[in-house]
DNA sequence: GCCTCATCGAAATCAAAGTG
DNA sequence: CACTTTGATTTCGATGAGGC
């Protein structure tokens, strides 16, 4: 079983290419792939499934594609796809374009878009940035550098980085280690199949959005948006998002304050009468 | 006056790739 | 390293208000 990553470039710059084996060993590199160069090597390499770093056309209408939108609510943010309208008068979505191109270039050579279910035999639109987040279990820490971080991911997943030298050809692999996980069954693809969908190595993404930090002691992403307002007062029903509604933490130390000064008056005559308190409070 | 929260807006952030 | 494209999100600081 192979998988083939394809890290898209600009016009001009060339693509890199990565093929995993299932023993997630790089059997091929291949750097400054041109698109004229891709077919036939495609038709060498013959991989299962072959995994792209580019959207396959543009959003049909809007600035951004559902998959897109998706993926931001769990803080993987990816620049989102815009219409044509948009796209194709503006330079800095050419990679777009040769990512339309390479999708192409894969039909031809008998790898349908992937839409969903199984990925055998088609042509997946991947996000290193979002399977390094994914695979890891969190977003790269603040001020962590691409390459470093995406090479240990790679290497925690078992794949060989001797040969990934560049930048390019890490996400490359990325893509073709996400392509092999897909591959095995561990895939998701939240989107409309119809724009194009970012497949991502996990069963589901998480209920909670990913973090940059590791795991906090307190996580207040575990707790709900809003709840009811701590003051204690029972005529108080205010909705907060954290523990207090506005000046009712002052409303709760009055209170407790009150409830102190009642619990030193009962003591002082539970004492005063000869009776015992509580066993709990001994 | 003190303390905290809500809210608003501005600014930073982040993804990809290339250029200077 | 700085700058460009987009846009949602995040993170600031300032401001106003509630309750004591």
């Amino acid at each position: 079983m192979h998988a083939l990553g394809i890290d898209v470039g600009a016009p001009r710059k060339g693509m890199d290419l990565v093929q995993l084996d299932d023993a997630r060993e790089p059997v091929r590199v291949v750097s400054k792939v041109g698109i004229d160069r891709l077919g036939l090597l495609i038709g060498e390499l013959q991989p299962d499934v072959i995994a792209i770093d580019a959207p396959p056309a543009w959003a049909p209408n809007g600035s951004s594609r559902l998959t897109e939108r998706l993926l931001a609510q769990c803080n993987i943010h990816a620049f989102n796809t815009p219409s044509a309208r948009t796209g194709a008068v503006h330079p800095f979505y050419a990679w777009m374009e040769v990512g339309f191109e390479v999708f192409a270039v894969a039909a031809a050579r008998g790898y349908p878009r992937y839409r969903a279910g199984a990925p055998r035999g088609t042509a997946m639109e991947v996000f290193p940035h979002g399977s390094a987040a994914v695979l890891a279990g969190c977003l790269p820490p603040r001020g962590a550098k691409k390459k470093p971080w995406r090479e240990r991911i790679l290497a925690s997943q078992g794949v060989p980085i001797a040969e990934l030298t560049t930048a390019d050809r890490v996400d490359a692999a990325l893509c073709a280690l996400t392509g092999l996980l897909a591959l095995e069954g561990k895939r998701f693809a939240p989107g409309d199949p119809k724009e194009g969908v970012i497949v991502l190595p996990a069963a589901s993404l998480p209920a909670r959005p990913f973090r940059a930090a590791p795991a906090e002691a307190h996580d207040e992403a575990t707790l709900p948006l809003f709840r009811e307002c701590a003051c204690g007062d029972p005529a108080c029903h205010e909705l907060t998002r954290t523990e207090f509604a506005p000046g009712h933490d002052a409303k709760r130390k009055s209170r407790l304050w009150a409830s102190a000064r009642t619990g030193v008056l009962a003591t002082e005559e539970l004492r005063r009468r000869g009776w015992v308190i509580p066993p709990e409070m001994r």
